[in-house]
DNA sequence: TCTTATTGGATCATACATTATTTGACGGAA
DNA sequence: TTCCGTCAAATAATGTATGATCCAATAAGA
């Protein structure tokens, strides 16, 4: 019923983007996120243009505003390339995520009002109900729930930066499952949150968010190692 | 002598980027964190194309590369404008160094050479040898003896995104001097930051480089709020 | 193996069509 | 007169099309 979009939640804006339904910006970068198109492969903007039913100039303009998202790859005179979203990219930003979220939230946990704690309430009552019976719906759900506290902080540099990066986690995840143990450790996380900022603790919420991003981007990259070998052997 | 040079020194490159030797792209890159192009000034493509004795082709997917860097804000069918750096922008970016640069450097202090302990101190020989005289050759000094510290981490990700926020602090920095008391600040936490390397005190050494860099993002954001005072009284 | 064509494709330059925004003139209403 | 809304021209953004040039990878030949 509610929607939770896959979208920058009001207040989270791509830097600059701008509201360009299924640009063929969307498309690729989608293509490359999803996975459909693969790690290091060729962009050659005539296909590209073809298979989207349009000309060079705008697949051109999409693969250079992609180049500076850091989704592809450029080497003079030899075009575009997918740039993998391997292991050690993923590590990357979680990492990344360990070191900005704690900071996010702490800011968050002195901002908070109750509308703020009844809606991340309600949230995890959803993902409680759904139990990660439908993985993309918890996705959703998890980020709104992480959105809630992120969206209004000062910083909005951090705060794009953890979006776009949220959108690579979730979409790289999509492929796997969550493990028993991995689904326990999520719910108590929330739970957990939602008491210390209630009870205004800010500085053990931002720990426990910095174990939770911890938590979540170990469980993604074993994920990934254990296809890898399994694709490998 | 030695060339310092204002580029990603080795292993660091901007994602995809590519050795285009004085591109639009860089051009108007360096417009606009120079300040030569103003904040919110509207980047007409002909124009700009015009400007620089090119087609229209180019400058369009300049902006768009720079779009997905956040220099510039597009709005639809409105064209792009230049993104302002200004105070909150700096904050914004400053901030994310002090929450980056002190894991960077805790990594370091585990992995540093004697020979990286030698350039450091090389380094800081020639920036106490300057003495902020030349204030563009302390940024180029000061730079350089930070990207010893990063450049071979291995979280790429941070790595690049220290440096690009590095380029635009150091053109913003450019337009002010350092008061004596932050000179003599950057040369304690330089000299003791050495120490702490040669100590291998990982943890005191990444307090006291987010301390230094809070000081420096600060300090340039004091500078820029009194010459915008100065200007408005 | 080394050198030389061939070719695919990137990159740039034009030219033009379409569409959206901006602006300013105009005319009517308060 | 002043304010407001409408309309049309001017301005650009955005997309299409085509040709020229240059580079890099590959194939062909010495």
């Amino acid at each position: 019923m509610t929607d939770f979009k896959a979208k920058p939640p009001m207040g989270i804006d791509a830097i600059g983007a701008s509201t360009e339904g299924a640009s063929i910006y969307e498309l690729i970068r989608d293509d490359i996120i999803e996975g459909r198109l693969k790690a290091n492969e060729r962009l050659v903007v005539t296909d590209l243009a073809q298979r989207h039913g349009t000309s060079t100039n705008p697949v051109r303009e999409a693969l250079q505003l992609l180049r500076g998202e850091g989704f592809v790859i450029f080497a003079p005179n030899r075009g575009a390339r997918v740039r993998p979203i391997d292991q050690d990219f993923v590590r990357d930003i979680y990492e990344i995520g360990v070191l900005i979220e704690p900071a996010l939230t702490r800011w968050f946990v002195g901002m908070a009002t109750e509308a703020d704690i009844a809606e991340l309430e309600r949230l995890q009552g959803l993902i409680e109900e759904n139990n990660f019976a439908d993985q993309l719906r918890h996705s959703e759900l998890d980020t709104a729930f992480h959105t809630v506290m992120y969206q209004r902080h000062y910083n909005r540099h951090a705060a794009e930066l953890w979006w776009k990066h949220r959108e690579v986690l979730r979409a790289v995840s999509r492929r796997f499952n969550f493990t028993l143990s991995r689904r326990a450790q999520v719910m108590r996380d929330h739970r957990e949150l939602i008491e210390l900022i209630k009870a205004g603790e800010a500085e053990k919420a931002a720990e426990l968010v910095g174990r939770h991003v911890e938590g979540s981007g170990r469980h993604i990259l074993e994920q990934m190692r254990a296809s890898s070998t399994a694709r490998a052997g």
